[in-house]
DNA sequence: TCATAATGTAAAACAAACTTTACATTATGG
DNA sequence: CCATAATGTAAAGTTTGTTTTACATTATGA
């Protein structure tokens, strides 16, 4: 899985602990997340997808091994 | 969280284990999640995606208390 | 109607997401 | 250069997704 959130939050000029605000997680998860650490649940990824006002499938992109 | 698996099974003529075995689950989780007991991970969420042709946020909905 | 497919559900176990705490490293502005 | 903000990372613990097994109920077709 691969994923934009670093970008998306660059272009909307959070930090990881504003963003982790702003969907209520831990600067941690998104941390852990931009680093492909793990994946998130979908409740996240709609979250982040409504703060950024583009769809899941635009942020998140599964990879051969998913 | 809302989603409209079971309708688009439908479309698709799936069963719910048809399903589970396309996108690599047990039949229980296909089942639980249609049902609203749990929120997939985005992963899957992808997978449904892909099946399904249409964009996770046409599959998913966030509720108030997500 | 009878057999069988499909669905609903539940409990126990396991895997993965997520939090908390804590510290180290890297940017950035004054 | 120095202070501080931002990011990277790690370990332990909690919560939640997911599997497995098992059985009960509801549809469906012959």
């Amino acid at each position: 899985m691969k994923n934009n959130i670093k970008v998306q939050r660059a272009i909307h000029n959070f930090t990881q602990q504003d963003l982790a605000d702003k969907i209520g997680v831990s600067r941690q998860t998104i941390n852990a997340m931009e680093k492909g650490k793990y994946v998130p649940s979908t409740a996240l990824a709609l979250k982040l997808s409504q703060l950024f006002k583009i769809s899941v499938n635009e942020i998140f992109e599964l990879e051969a091994e998913d």
